[in-house]
DNA sequence: ATGAGTTACTATGAATTTAGTAGTTAGTCA
DNA sequence: TGACTAACTACTAAATTCATAGTAACTCAT
């Protein structure tokens, strides 16, 4: 099986990472350390604001504004004035931020499995009761991912 | 002795996350930077060997082995023997590790969605021949996470 | 109108982590 | 003996992270 990464040996950092032929590099250029994933997570949980991330996290301000300012640039949250007077803005999940749930999803399912037991929070389908238990399948085969052999391509 | 004592601290800091109730959490208390998910996915791709993730990622050596002992530690990765002279351990897949896959294609999925583009490392099923498309779907509904309301129950 | 409270931050400096390069160990091979 | 390989460790500098304090721009109660 050959390499999925690129083939330069000097010139790899985090910042050219947005530019490797992985996606799964370029996407952990954006939210590869676990303050960014936190947010994301919060931000499906409902929060909004600052002090609610920051409370909830118990992230240094600066860390927060850092964090806040790189999502927001890269398209996961955006900001948005909920009150003039005093100026206050709140950050809100876009598309492509709702996207990123399932990662969070399968993270939490790769936990449930080798991270679990003691007291736990969990997910339940609002609609059927039914705890959610996600798996990740290609959406082609429906096969579960892991399950069947891969080929990886490399471009050029 | 500089390592010993950064384990140490990473050790302390990471109790914060590994004890929480979110698994996600906990799990981003194992894997939650970078340099982590590279190398598990670098194992995915074959590589065990420390040279050809230090090769492979342009990681400085004191890096790599503090993020090989770490995945080693968590049951990720296992150190196995394969030559005893000269000695020499090479880093090979544990079922945890395995398990780790689908979390690699769910953040692959998001990168080909939203910073897709230009060259792209592509993932074929070995059979069918088509291209892998990865989708988080709950099991018990069967529905794609985020396409249904979500109940979250934390622990009292 | 003054002072306390709220929210979203910035400033600052110390502690910690990361990066980069060089060197070491334990061998093999010619 | 000397060159070479693989898997590291040692060391230092640069960068990042953390914690705390402070600020801006208000509102609201006394």
């Amino acid at each position: 099986m050959n390499l999925v990464v690129s083939h330069y040996q000097k010139d790899i950092d985090m910042k050219k990472l947005s530019n490797q032929p992985c996606l799964i590099a370029r996407s952990l250029a954006l939210v590869g350390d676990a303050w960014s994933m936190l947010i994301m997570r919060d931000a499906h949980a409902g929060l909004t604001r600052f002090d609610d991330f920051r409370k909830s996290l118990g992230i240094a301000p600066t860390m927060l504004t850092g964090r806040l300012s790189a999502l927001t640039e890269e398209g996961l949250l955006e900001k948005r004035r909920y009150s003039d007077r005093p100026p206050r803005d709140e950050y809100v999940l876009t598309e492509a931020g709702r996207d990123f749930l399932p990662v969070l999803f399968a993270i939490g399912a790769w936990g449930r499995k080798h991270r679990g037991g003691g007291e736990v929070t969990r997910f339940f389908d609002a609609e059927t009761g039914t705890e959610i238990d996600p798996v990740t399948i290609d959406r082609a085969t429906g096969a579960p991912i892991g399950t069947r052999p891969i080929r990886i391509v490399a471009p050029e």
